[in-house]
DNA sequence: GTTTAATAATTGATATATCAATTATTTTGT
DNA sequence: ACAAAATAATTGATATATCAATTATTAAAC
């Protein structure tokens, strides 16, 4: 019997979860007033590992749109969080990069985002940390 | 060490794998010109399954905001899917039930759905599956 | 039984996302 | 070298999401 109920299907829940870890976050940021978003913080982590890169780069890893990105960069720079820099070669594209403050907001607040990953994995098994991981990259090959 | 690549945090692929499905579900949704969005028929399944909800029921079940749940079966009020119908002593909500067109829609779609959520879970094990569903559920729990 | 509190749905204001079109620049093909 | 195609970022139009406030109704507390 293929109608299943929607409470069974896996990416029900998979979107179910998403939603779940990011409005536990937001309630948090709120909570603690970091003036940010969920998705601002994704962008300016990403931004922090990288170093610096292209606003297409970015969107690309962080799944998004390029017209969205330009946007929450804007916001970001007016926050003073980051900065498009020019590329000497290249007037296409931007190196955006975090600023000091940037810089500064994504360490001071890493310890509040590790204890929200830890939370969310509480009482997992290594093992089972590994199947999951491997289960999501295998929906995502299979849907791409 | 903390401050791992975001990449292999969980919660950031469990937000990948989720924008992955639902990108792919449009895109065929558009391609095939149902005229809805994966949202609207998550919507449209939630209450075929129901026969009858609330708004408030809705909401809950679907994990969004009471206004947007509003805003969207105005929408598919529009498309002629949906129907809210006056409860004889209750005159605070609704029973909101798909319409005969809409129960047609669902059938008609149902197919492509089941296609959709197969591929998603191609190549897995019955087994892999429950441990899926099992990792999603003791997430959300984590969280709420 | 009447006032107060809680609830369901809606609306307005604002934020953000997405698509298409546009601009500026760079790359490719001949 | 030059025209045509491709690319990166932006902008405008539109859709949708979210929060707070509002309205209408029902339940509760006294």
């Amino acid at each position: 019997m293929d109608n299943v109920n929607i409470e069974s299907v896996i990416l029900f829940q998979i979107e179910k979860a998403s939603k779940t870890a990011k409005q536990y976050s937001q309630r948090e940021f709120d909570r603690l007033e970091l003036g940010i978003t969920v998705d601002q913080w994704v962008l300016l982590k990403i931004i922090e590992e990288a170093g610096t890169l292209s606003q297409k780069e970015l969107a690309e890893k962080s799944m998004r749109d390029p017209a969205s990105i330009t946007r929450t960069l804007d916001i970001l720079n007016k926050k003073g969080l980051v900065s498009r820099e020019s590329i000497p070669d290249n007037r296409r594209q931007y190196k955006v990069l975090l600023t000091q403050a940037g810089s500064y907001f994504v360490k001071n607040n890493m310890e509040l985002i590790t204890k929200h990953r830890k939370q969310s994995i509480n009482g997992f098994k290594k093992e089972e940390l590994e199947n999951l991981r491997n289960y999501l990259i295998r929906i995502q090959e299979n849907l791409k």
